[in-house]
DNA sequence: GCGTCCAGGTCTACC
DNA sequence: GGTAGACCTGGACGC
């Protein structure tokens, strides 16, 4: 039976700041119906099997989310929502750094910063994979197979993000043909079958007492993720003390702060390191900050 | 239509 | 520790 939930949420929080906060809202399950703004999810109870397509919209100062069915308990789709949403994210410290510099004052004004993510590390950890060494259209079209043809079904044409356990019994010639991973495909297994067997938990470096650094080479074990792929997670996972530089990330700046000419990685640190510890974040809301004042 | 380049990089071998 | 070369794919681009 459809159900609505409704969601209270903080004073600095824009639902669409939100979703456009970068590229994930173009990843299934996730998808996008950027004329009414409606975030679709398929949100998924581990444990039992169960999956629940979701709509999350906000209405008169609340995320509403409807649910297609009531597989999922309430209290599983809301903590999903909430940690999508990063509803519980205080960036009050991060909008103080940011009165230091006038150019930077949008973010706070638009109440950007939550950048979306996804339920579950493990699917964060996989798209983030799927970033690398490849276009943005590559990106989504590893995405999209793997959900669609490992992921659960979850009515109306939609699918669940695929288990760990789920991709850990794929062959590799499965990934290079059906996925088109290429090289990445081994990667996956070894990955998959790290979280199955508890090698891996990446549900654990939510809340790890590691410190950034020792939390950073811990995921740089797993193949296929470097520097950047880290980083990228680590934002993720509200650590933003590193840039997570990429292609395209090192080509907005030159653009932006060195007259388009190529500089290195340094200069690109240098330039952030009066942020501190939210260096990572405002890197990304300066680079992207024509997504929130031009529209996008 | 075909070849080349490169994109939201990383791994390995080698020095 | 730093660096060169290999690695899959698909889209853009030049011819």
């Amino acid at each position: 039976m459809p159900r609505t939930l409704l969601i209270d949420v903080p004073e600095n929080f824009s639902f669409r700041s939100t979703v456009y906060s970068h590229g994930w809202c173009e990843l299934l399950p996730f998808e996008l119906d950027d004329e009414n703004w409606r975030l679709s999810y398929v949100f998924s109870d581990a444990g039992n099997g169960k999956h629940s397509p979701g709509v999350m919209y906000e209405n008169d100062g609340k995320v509403v989310v409807e649910l297609a069915n009531a597989k999922v308990p309430d209290v599983k789709v809301l903590a999903d929502a909430r940690h999508i949403l990063r509803l519980d994210e205080d960036l009050t410290d991060f909008y103080g750094k940011l009165t230091q510099n006038e150019a930077l004052a949008w973010v706070s004004e638009k109440s950007a910063g939550r950048m979306l993510r996804s339920p579950t590390v493990w699917e964060d950890l996989v798209k983030t994979l799927c970033t690398t060494n490849c276009s943005w259209a590559l990106t989504k079209i590893m995405v999209r197979n793997l959900v669609e043809k490992l992921g659960a079904p979850a009515g109306r044409g939609k699918y669940a993000f695929p288990t760990a356990e789920a991709m850990a019994r794929m062959p590799e010639h499965f990934y290079r043909d059906e996925i088109r991973a290429g090289y990445r495909s081994p990667y996956f297994i070894e990955l998959a079958e790290s979280v199955t067997s508890g090698k891996l938990d990446p549900e654990a470096w939510l809340h790890s007492e590691l410190s950034t650094p020792e939390l950073k080479k811990e995921i740089k074990s797993v193949k296929g993720c470097g520097d950047y792929a880290a980083e990228n997670l680590l934002k993720l996972l509200g650590r933003y003390d590193g840039l997570a530089l990429d292609s395209w990330l090192r080509s907005q700046f030159y653009k932006k702060h060195n007259r388009e000419k190529v500089c290195n990685d340094k200069k690109i640190e240098r330039h952030y390191s009066k942020y501190a510890e939210w260096r990572g974040l405002a890197i990304w809301c300066d680079m992207t900050e024509r997504w929130f004042t031009d529209g996008r």
